[in-house]
This record gives structure tokens, C-alpha cells and sequence, in this order.
RNA sequence: GGCUCCAUCGUCUAAUGGUUAGGACACGGGCUUUUCAAGCCUGUAACGGGGGUUCGACUCCCCCUGGAGUCACCA
């Protein structure tokens, strides 16, 4: 049974690397009909932002990914826990990891450190001058029972440390293979701190073995962390689960991720007006490819086809221009309606306004994200000066263009208003009156186009008449005669 | 610096011993066209270096080089 999770620690944004990471497991338990939690660490009480669980359980939620397990959004805004294996949140979870760090204390496979901070702090100093690795040096390990004892009954703060055996460690990266480690280069890490509160390598260990997690997919950069936990398992006398090390994301200085060379909250992304399926496609495909020459992939295909021995084990820079092009995409796959919809936020207009959604609808070929529309159906809304030159097309001085505008505006006045109703409709019965007249496409379309849109570039004539309708585009028209004059 | 991971076009990637090294983004050219996009066709562009193994290496092994990650009472 496969069951993965995502164990993001609440200290504000939704990383877009973190999110890729929740993307592959909730590709593996889908896929396997297993499930996918979500568990809030929170054990850094330094750390907390406030209301960042609800924030990031919104942006879940924007996304569409939804855990089967842990804390979920309400409607109305609360926030409430689903699944069996709760609490969801390691700050209520405190007894649980006490009782564990005082089994491995009993068993002598940790003990307990009085050394202060101060004192650390220039052990690492003085092991770094010496070039040596910076790991404690095992003061404490030589204190009794009844030493330890008599100094926390004395009111001295104490942390619990693991006591690393010697040897080695080896675990099989699911995506990289055997990775090994000597226990030599391992730290006597902190398992509980002296608040109470335990480190990460005590909660995650002990609540995906509590929650049953099968597959822990994280970061390359907890590789060197790994043997922490695998060695803590074995000190329970635990299964370890399967590890998956995905690959990082690159700014591209080729350095993680990070703010100065790239957005790094997916938050940003939905900002910058990029649409869930696009973020989903591209992240979902950054370091695995399902197929040698398909680029567009629903999130079903997805889950389908991931394969985490597929994922590739070297880092990914963003390219996004890439993004760009597949936002387009999805952008293009909208209909008017959906459009509309998606628009909520980025424009200033009235979004129930047909004008306004047609012109959504036209301009999406011509933007790449939400946030360009804004500038993109400005000349719809209202017609920008323009200089007259630019209505007279190439081939043709003022005098044609105002001679084809005006019998332009003749048909277009006669025409039935039913005509207006779709852009096929409109160009046939343009198309057919220039033929019928004799006329040329390029001394009738370029002006009445220019007329229409007010620019040089811009959609089709017969595009913008659909979007103005018939009194708007006639008043349009007219005007543009009246600035040849 | 120690340890660990990584290495195919500028970028994302395919290839799991035998291919003219494929696709995509970007870029260039062309077609279409009333303009700009879109669309279609097309071009430039990559196996970091050196040794092995093999009849044969992008693929397997070793070394080098280069890049990255990590070395907290943070995750």
C-alpha cells in the first residue's frame, strides 16, 4: 500500500519545489490507489507564521491537490483534520516523541546533553579551524545515570542526542540508487530539544512510521540527512521507509532555488496570472518525462504515467519561457466562459460584460498570462487616439481608405444585427462583398481594422467587430472617416 | 575543507550496448495572411575530458574536471 506525504514546515509561502515534490506524491498514491497526507511540522516554535497552515492549505486547494489525510479547509474557513493517524500536526503530537526519545534513552541508544549553545558554538569553531567535520564531541556520552539525573533535578536544561554506533549506513535511493555514508561523518544529532519539542529527524521518523508512510519523497538536499533516519528507525527497530530524493530546481545561477534569482512561492506564480494547469503540466514534468516527444499532459496522464524510477537525479533550471508557452496553451483551451472565469482578479473590467469576455477570448492568442489582458482589451473598452496616417494601408493613399471605410460602413450598417453573433459570420459577409464590389482585401481590411482597433497590430477586423458589436464598430468607423478628412 | 549527489543542444528532456543522437521552449528561415499573434513546414544547436570493458559505447567501470547539496536546540 502506497501512502506518501507532504510535511511542510507552516513558516509561510508554499515553496514551488515543495510543491513539486507534494505533485510526484500525489502522483504515486493516486496511481496505486494508496493515499497522499499532508502533516503539519511545526516543531519550530521560532519559526510559526501565523495563518500560514490555512494559506498553504489554499494553495493546495488553487491547485487542486488534495490530501486524502490531515488538516483540510473549510468552507467557512476553519480548519478541521480527516484520516486516522492524527493528530496532523507534530506540535500535538509532543508525548508521542517524548515517550520514544526516553525509550531510545532507556535502551542507551541516546543520552542526555547539558552542553550549552555558547559551548558548541566554539567546538565547531575550533573543529572548523582544525579542518576537522563539525560534529559534537560526545562531552555528555561519559556522564552516569545518576550525574544526568542529579543536573535535571537541578533545573538544567538538557537535549537528547542519538549516540551513533560505529559503521556504516547504506539505503537505496529510489530514483539514485545505493547511496552509503560512515557513521563516522554522522552528527550525534539532537532528537528532542530542550523546549520539549523534538528536531525534524525524531518527528519524521517516528510519525511516518506511526502513519504507516511507505514512500518519503523529499529534497536532494536531505540526502546527507537520510542516515539520521535510517539509523533511528533501526534504533526502533523499524522498517525504514522506501526514500526518493527528487532533484533540486535551480534559479538559474544554477543555485537552489531562491528568491533572488527566481519567484519561488507558488503563490507568485498564481500572481503573475499563470493558470493551475499550466503550473501543474510544467512543474509536473521538471525532472520527469513521460513520453520522448509529447510536452502537454493532463494531470491524469500524469498520474498515470509517473514513474519514480523515470524521475531524473540531476537538478532542473526553470525555463520560463517555457511555462510561458504552455500557459499559452492552456489559455488557448478555454473557452469564452471558462476565460472569464479565470480573468477573476487580473482585470480591472466587468467580467460580466460580453464585450469584455469577447475580448478576452480574442486577445488570449496574443498574451501569455492573465495579467497581460489588462492591457491587451484596452482599445476595446475605449478607443485610443491613433494618428491618421496609419489608416491608409500601404498600397493606398487616405482618399482609398476613406472611399473603402465608407462603403464599409454602408454594408456594415444594412447588415442584419444576427451577423454580429460570430466572427465566421462576419468575415463571410465581408469577404463576400468585396468580391461581389471588386474590391481588394488589403485596402479594405488594413483601414477598417486600423479603424476598428485603433492600432497598427492587432486582431482581425472581423475579430474586433465581433467584439464591439454593430453600434460601437459603426461609430468606430465613422470616426476614422472623419479623421482622413 | 569533510562527506554526498550530479553531468546529452542556451534551457527542459528522450535514448537503458548498435539511432543520420529524437522531441519541446527559445532563436533563424519559410508558408498562410489585411497587421500582430496563433497555426503549419523548416534550419542552427548537445553526448565535459581521459582511460578502460566490448565486435561495438551517450549508455557499464575507473580517474580527472566541473557543478550542486549538506555539515544548527531550522526544517
Amino acid at each position: 500500500m502506497v501512502r506518501t506525504r507532504l510535511a511542510p514546515s507552516p513558516t509561510g509561502k508554499v515553496h514551488i519545489g515543495n510543491f513539486r515534490t507534494a505533485l510526484f506524491d500525489y502522483f504515486l498514491a493516486r496511481q496505486s490507489g494508496g493515499q497522499f497526507l499532508l502533516r503539519i511540522e511545526d516543531t519550530d516554535q521560532e519559526r510559526l507564521v501565523p495563518g500560514a497552515i490555512e494559506y498553504l492549505l489554499r494553495m493546495f486547494k488553487a491547485l487542486g491537490i488534495t490530501p486524502d489525510e490531515g488538516p483540510v479547509l473549510q468552507e467557512d474557513g476553519t480548519i478541521t483534520e480527516v484520516g486516522s493517524c492524527g493528530p496532523y500536526y507534530q506540535s500535538a503530537r509532543l508525548d508521542i516523541y517524548k515517550q520514544h526519545a526516553k525509550e531510545l534513552v532507556e535502551k542507551g541508544l541516546a543520552y542526555p546533553c547539558f552542553c550549552t549553545v555558547e559551548r558548541l558554538d566554539e567546538m565547531r569553531k575550533a573543529q572548523t579551524a582544525l579542518k576537522q567535520t563539525t560534529k559534537y564531541d560526545r562531552k555528555c556520552l561519559s556522564l552516569t545515570k545518576t550525574e544526568a539525573e542529579e543536573r535535571m533535578m537541578g533545573g538544567e536544561g538538557c537535549v537528547i542526542r542519538i549516540k551513533v554506533p560505529e559503521g556504516s549506513t547504506t539505503f537505496c535511493d529510489a530514483i539514485r540508487g545505493d547511496i552509503t555514508f560512515d557513521n563516522s561523518e554522522v552528527d550525534d544529532c539532537i532528537i528532542l530539544k530542550s523546549d520539549g519539542f523534538p528536531t525534524y529527524y525524531l518527528a519524521a521518523t517516528v510519525d511516518d512510521q506511526l502513519m504507516s508512510i511507505s514512500h518519503v519523497l523529499r529534497g536532494e538536499e536531505w540526502i546527507s540527512s537520510t542516515p539520521k533516519s535510517l539509523l533511528l528507525c533501526k534504533m526502533f527497530g523499524w522498517k525504514a521507509p522506501i526514500f526518493a530524493h527528487v532533484p533540486l530546481l535551480l534559479g538559474s545561477d544554477k543555485k537552489k532555488l531562491s528568491k533572488r534569482t527566481g519567484d519561488t512561492a507558488v503563490e507568485e506564480y498564481f500572481n503573475h496570472g499563470y493558470l493551475k494547469e499550466a503550473l501543474i503540466n510544467f512543474v509536473g514534468t521538471l525532472g520527469f518525462n513521460p513520453s520522448a516527444d509529447q510536452e502537454i499532459f493532463t494531470i491524469e496522464e500524469l498520474i498515470e504515467k509517473f514513474d519514480l524510477s523515470k524521475v531524473n537525479s540531476a537538478g532542473a533550471i526553470l525555463n520560463m519561457e517555457k511555462l510561458d508557452w504552455m500557459n499559452r496553451h492552456y489559455l488557448m483551451a478555454l473557452s469564452i466562459e471558462q476565460l472569464a472565469e479565470r480573468a477573476q482578479g487580473f482585470v480591472s473590467a466587468d467580467l460580466t460584460n460580453i464585450l469584455v469576455q469577447r475580448a478576452l477570448f480574442v486577445e488570449r492568442s496574443r498574451v501569455s498570462r492573465l495579467t497581460d489582458f489588462d492591457v491587451a482589451i484596452a482599445p476595446y473598452l475605449a478607443l485610443l487616439p491613433y494618428d491618421a496616417s496609419i489608416l491608409v494601408w500601404k498600397k493606398a493613399d487616405a482618399a482609398d481608405a476613406s472611399a473603402h471605410l465608407q462603403r464599409i460602413l454602408t454594408l456594415l450598417t444594412d447588415i442584419d444585427e444576427n451577423i454580429f453573433g460570430t466572427v465566421d459570420l462576419l468575415e463571410a459577409a465581408i469577404k463576400e462583398y468585396i468580391t461581389r464590389e471588386g474590391m481588394q482585401n488589403g485596402n479594405t481590411l488594413w483601414p477598417l481594422r486600423v479603424a476598428l482597433s485603433g492600432q497598427e497590430k492587432s486582431a482581425t477586423p472581423f475579430e474586433v467587430l465581433w467584439v464591439l458589436g454593430k453600434e460601437e464598430s459603426l461609430r468606430r468607423i465613422e470616426h476614422a472617416i472623419a479623421v482622413l478628412q
